[in-house]
DNA sequence: CTCAGGAGATACC
DNA sequence: GGTTAGGTATCTCCTGAG
């Protein structure tokens, strides 16, 4: 780290120079900008202010950590600097084993993006310094602005500092969106599974445009920038290399409107690499910079290498392969066939108040909003995460998973409310609330069979192995394909009305009929007690669990039905996963192997008695009652399957139909 | 011991 | 005149339950 001088008064003539913020990272554009000028001007702007107090904090707490970290290094012993060096090169050679040179990756970053847009709608912004946000925070500057030292993530006020003629434009995402999908429109010729990393970035696999028309990525790379501009009037830049990882590292360096190719050799990319500066590498920041040159003295990715065994001795397995494969220049050469939302979030900032009933106002606006986001891709979520900034910019989180799945405003504000209300009194400047575990997602699918739901069971079509000692679906269908279990999650968007037992609501001490509640998590002591006298009143063990479903499906099945979606009466159609019996059995229209309506037909009209195994449930107990009968589908469907068990060829293909996979928004890889 | 969940931190656009 | 975003993902560490 480096270290302002102090004189002998004490006083540090030059205190803006540790004060770090992410902005003084080099970025395209900003090579002859005065970066003391720009730092001092930052650190002047910021001094006093609780912003600046708190970077203060966090800095402190990065320099403790740094602390430690070396202390940990210093009491290594001889012994254990060669064991971990040992380490270090066993999994050098097994990673190395893996590269992959046959893949060519085309990395695409329009320039300025949001600010080149902007000019296009409005020329007289041409060769001003203009950026698009407001003046406490911008997204974009554009490279006259940049040549100021303003740029993304800076605060308005600051960069108008730095630049008094800097014009503001508010940001427009429809505008964006409708650049972007243009440029997307590019992108698919190329590579129609292109991934887009957001609304201006995507990594193309052009490997077989290559080799189909006989020509090196540089030449493809010039025709895509060549075909954007045309279709948008957008300039943009491009990086071709061997893997994602050095795609992107890449199409940074002749940014803008420029390209950079690394060829398909290991000499090459050693050669790039080494002298690479770290931070250049995408999931190393201003804390991992930091770290690893003030721990260990490691600036470029060459250093990595040769302090490999420092790595995996201070960092744990995943951090330290992830290290040393950049060190190797290695990264993802695959194409994931799909990839699903984890979450979905809304947090919004307003002046700092410790005003209840004006927090609790601002919590219900936020719920609406998240609810209109999350109906617009019909999610519910078991998870609810309530994320506070304090006056003094301290994040707080505050979590709860429930036993049911939500989606109504009602439900998120009643259960965020009550996360929020144990944190008062309480001075906020934010709340936000994310929404997350949505129906069988890949979180929620337990690697534990024991402890899988009914969905998780139907979905996986796995559930024989569990009995027939073979192993989990995870293990069978994922070995060498990480993303297929993300294609095993693609169900849940739609699945949420076969679901399993788990409806209960912690905070419900009037439901009586609960059932067990044994995975319910609380996150204060306040509602756990609630929650425990809801439990108390729990008839337990008047209905087998999803858990208690015994396996003897062998995979191979797709069951398509309809149900009517509770919230929204929309059908929702639910795709059982499946494989030889795709063609043969299911896919004739809207026929299923077993009758759309099979689920209702174990309680009749009106009547509140199972006619399979006579449990009865109240009259209200709508939504139960079709769970109940999908619990009986599944045992229905193991039968079936028991009965075609010889078809065991597994061919995983994905059982959604085109117009039905999930599209999202910025980024998020539409597959 | 393993797993799920909660909390905080980090990163990227 | 004061003013430092919003959305998503991932990792690590910790804790309680089984």
């Amino acid at each position: 780290m480096e270290k302002s001088e102090i004189t002998s008064s004490g006083e540090n003539p030059r205190p803006w120079q540790s004060y770090h913020t992410v902005y003084t990272n080099a970025k395209a554009g900003m090579e002859g900008v005065d970066k003391e000028k720009v730092q001092r001007i930052v650190y002047e702007m910021s001094k006093g202010s609780k912003y600046f107090e708190n970077e203060e904090r966090k800095e402190a707490y990065m320099r403790q950590k740094i602390e430690t970290m070396r202390a940990q290094c210093a009491k290594l012993k001889a012994a254990d600097v060669s064991h971990y060096q040992m380490v270090a090169d066993k999994r050098i050679l097994e990673l190395e084993s893996t590269r992959d040179l046959s893949r060519i990756w085309l990395h695409v970053d329009m320039d300025a993006f949001y600010a080149a847009v902007e000019t296009l709608s409005d020329p007289s912004l041409t060769g001003k310094p203009m950026a698009v946000g407001s003046m406490s925070m911008i997204s974009t500057a554009n490279y006259e602005a940049r040549k100021f030292g303003v740029r993304a993530a800076m605060p308005g006020f600051i960069a108008r500092k730095l630049c008094p003629d800097l014009i503001f434009v508010p940001t427009d995402f429809n505008k964006y969106t409708h650049y972007s999908d243009l440029t997307r429109k590019v992108f698919q010729k190329y590579d129609p599974h292109f991934m887009a990393a957001s609304l201006d970035e995507a990594y193309l696999d052009i490997t077989s445009v290559c080799k189909e028309r006989g020509v090196a990525g540089g030449e493809v790379a010039e025709e895509l920038r060549t075909r954007v501009y045309e279709e948008t009037g957008l300039t943009c830049s491009a990086g071709v290399a061997p893997n994602r990882l050095l795609a992107k590292v890449c199409s940074d360096i002749n940014k803008p409107n420029g390209q950079f190719v690394l060829p398909n050799d290991r000499m090459a990319v050693m050669t790039f690499i080494s002298s690479l500066p770290i931070r250049k590498i995408g999931g190393i920041g201003k804390v991992t910079e930091h770290i690893l040159r003030d721990v260990l003295g490691i600036n470029t990715c060459e250093e990595i290498l040769q302090k490999g065994g420092f790595l995996c001795a201070l960092f744990s397995h995943s951090t330290a392969d992830f290290f040393l494969s950049v060190g190797l220049g290695l990264g993802r050469t695959d194409t994931p066939q799909v990839k699903f939302r984890k979450s979905i979030s809304s947090e919004r900032t307003f002046s700092a108040t410790n005003d209840e009933a004006l927090l609790y106002q601002k919590l219900a606006d936020i719920a609406e909003m998240l609810c209109r986001d999350m109906q617009k891709e019909g999610l519910r979520g078991r998870t609810l995460t309530l994320k506070l900034k304090t006056a003094s910019f301290e994040v707080r989180s505050r979590a709860v998973t429930l036993q049911k799945y939500i989606c109504s405003s009602e439900e998120i504000l009643k259960y965020a409310s009550k996360l929020l209300k144990a944190e008062l009194p309480i001075s906020l400047r934010l709340i936000g609330l994310r929404v997350s575990h949505f129906n069988e997602d890949k979180a929620g699918a337990s690697s534990d069979p024991t402890q899988r739901t009914l969905t998780n069971f139907v979905l996986s079509g796995d559930a024989s192995r569990k009995t027939m000692g073979g192993r989990s679906s995870l293990g069978l269908y994922c070995s060498d394909e990480p993303f297929m279990d993300d294609l095993e999650t693609s169900f849940s968007t739609d699945s949420h009305d076969i679901n399993h037992y788990e409806t209960r609501d912690p905070w419900d001490s009037t439901n009586k009929q609960d059932l067990e509640d044994h995975h319910c998590t609380f996150s204060n002591n306040i509602e756990a007690e609630e929650a425990h006298e809801s439990l108390s009143n729990d008839i337990a063990g008047n209905v087998n669990t999803a858990d208690t479903v015994e396996c003897n499906f062998n995979s191979c099945h797709t069951v398509v039905f309809e149900s009517k979606d509770a919230e929204t009466s929309l059908p929702q159609k639910l795709y059982v996963s499946n494989t030889n019996l795709v063609n043969k059995e299911v896919i004739t229209g809207n026929e299923a192997v077993f009758s759309p309506d099979w689920q209702y037909h174990c309680f009749k009209e009106d009547d509140c008695k199972c006619s399979l195994c006579g449990i009865e449930m109240p009259p209200d107990f709508v939504e139960e009652r079709r769970e109940h009968s999908d619990f009986h589908l599944a045992e229905r469907l193991q039968e079936k399957e028991s009965s075609v068990n010889s078809r065991t060829s597994i061919q995983r293909q994905s059982p959604l139909p085109l117009n039905t996979i999930p599209t999202y928004g910025p980024g998020l890889i539409i597959r």
